[in-house]
DNA sequence: GTTAACGTTTACGTAAACGTCAATGTGGGT
DNA sequence: ACCCACATTGACGTTTACGTAAACGTTAAC
């Protein structure tokens, strides 16, 4: 099968896979500090090339990094990243451990939809909320687009 | 206009509108232990009665902390928590205050918005793990579903 | 040649959200 | 009268995810 070993949501523009990224622009890029990407590496969670003493990102190491950020955007740990991250990168060859990745695959996807139910009706009574002032704004005679 | 004043997903059964509850009860309810309910009630989240020194939960109260809990699970921070649930308290007599409302209630569901777009992105990139995964298992001869 | 902008490691500090005692009170059953 | 389950208020400890400062090296600009 060998399936891409790095994720990636859309790939990122298949020419700029040569490039090098410093940390400050990949800081810069995801709104962290460099300070952030260096804490994410002692956890395990990048391996990015060093020359000498500095570090190189590869267009994966930035894959990677958007990945984890996505992850934390929707609430999970670093610990549970990390996991995620190396369902990716697990030995596909035995049949038992893709058995085992289809079950975390499985367990996570159900994560995920729980926290869309969760999502869904929150935004719809936000959204109840929205109707209602409308309405009320409405009637008396206040435009609700205006500030 | 005089809407619910306590957020509610799913009216919780008209009648046990007056029910009241132990914090033992909610806590086992939630998943919490009752340290972690006092402690939302030490942040304002929550103000139960109180018998002398005991607390005494309304229905109200629960569904406040069942708000809470899901926000929790969405990856908002108790300040965030307390925010939006005094939304639902703010005075809605002005023109200038439903304005400021409807601003706020919008404001959130585009971060709910996009929060959905995260997840839609990973449920897909997961399933189309899981696609990949199965057809490699059938292709071997091995039935994805069993254990 | 020094200032500036970037990089490094080491180490201590911090905010959020509780956990974990300890000491104490209270109400019900036997 | 005694035990047990449950409640209370402090107060200190813990985990996670970084922030912040110190002390230092490297490259480019002026």
């Amino acid at each position: 099968m060998s399936v891409a070993v790095t994720p990636s949501a859309k790939s990122p523009a298949p020419r700029d896979t040569q490039r090098i990224y410093s940390i400050a622009e990949l800081a810069r890029e995801f709104a962290v500090t460099p300070r952030t990407i260096r804490f994410y590496e002692d956890e395990g969670l990048i391996k990015p090339r060093r020359q000498g003493t500095q570090r190189l990102y590869s267009a994966g190491d930035r894959a990677r990094l958007g990945w984890i950020r996505r992850g934390q955007r929707l609430g999970f740990k670093l610990a549970e990243i990390h996991e995620l991250l190396d369902l990716y990168q697990v030995d596909r060859t035995g049949v038992q451990q893709l058995r085992e990745l289809l079950r975390r695959s499985r367990s996570h996807v159900a994560d995920l939809e729980a926290k869309r139910r969760d999502l869904d009706a929150q935004i719809a009574e936000f959204k109840e909320v929205e109707a209602q002032v409308e309405a009320e704004l409405k009637q008396r005679g206040a435009d609700p687009e205006s500030d």
